[in-house]
DNA sequence: TGTGAAAGCAGAAATCA
DNA sequence: TGATTTCTGCTTTCACA
């Protein structure tokens, strides 16, 4: 999946719906000295061509009640390269598992001793050790878990720089 | 910034609207057996109390050349209680920086021994490179660093769980 | 809180430059 | 690729229950 050519206009229509996804096509068309119908004509085109995947509302995570953010390293356990016939792989049977947990909102495998990186919304503490105890850590391709906990937000945006 | 009490009818917005932010009132009504007017009003209301923050286009970061998401946690130097006059604080010099740095789309200031995590948008390793020796080790405050790269993407949503 | 009606606009598609 | 026009349908706001 390689890198779309984008000129200098795709860019600035990037740019505004990153910032603001339910302005008019009308108002991004003027922003970007366009009238309405080739402006909206590239808008489909990122989107038919998946550079704009999804246009979403973004939730205040204090004030739905999720006031504690978790960032969790996960180490599986060792697999040999052969695993039981018919049975799944640790890695594939934990990836399936991280889809069904809610409280999980991002997951990546990732570099260094460490095989994955959860990002874990929850109510609280309590939650929290909940979460640990009854489910990730009873997972059986769970080896070993480093969690760390946001204590403050610098800086989150959605906003991907526009090269 | 306490929870906002929310009835089942704004918990269900609130997931239509993780999902597809643009969808027209019309529709949520529908989706909530509601009809419009009173759709919007609580609309309304969950944007002015700010549970629903912003609505946002989400991009594809290989479709715009950004290949490689990195984790990176920092370290700040041990900075004494009090500080030069006139001079700001490591912490709060770092903070300001981060949110001038385009590839940076998040920081957090975390528990354990590194003092901040961040998340790093950028084309290739060779940009990493570039981006830790030009502008994330030159600055005064940071001490030491730990980078991890994705492999895969297990799941990242933008979507908060509705409790 | 939810309903229904009316006015103002935005989006879609076809046509032309 | 960009501009223009027409038609359709949604958003918005109002008075009302």
């Amino acid at each position: 999946m390689p890198k779309i050519e984008l000129d200098k206009t795709d860019r600035k229509i990037l740019a505004i719906l990153q910032s603001d996804g339910r302005l008019t096509n009308q108002e991004v068309a003027e922003r970007v000295s366009l009238s309405p119908s080739p402006c909206l004509r590239r808008i489909k085109s990122l989107e038919d061509r998946g550079v704009i995947r999804q246009y979403v509302a973004l939730l205040d995570p204090d004030k739905i009640g999720l006031g504690l953010l978790a960032y969790v390293n996960v180490r599986l356990e060792k697999h040999n390269d052969v695993h039981p016939a018919g049975g799944r792989s640790p890695r594939a049977d934990f990836s399936a598992s991280v889809a069904n947990w809610p409280e999980v909102v991002a997951c990546y495998a990732m570099t260094g001793e460490m095989d994955y990186l959860l990002r874990v919304h929850v109510e609280d503490m309590e939650h929290f050790s909940h979460f640990m105890m009854e489910t990730l850590l009873r997972h059986p391709a769970v080896m070993d878990v480093k969690s760390s906990f946001a204590l403050q937000r610098i800086k989150d945006t959605t906003a991907l720089p526009l090269v």
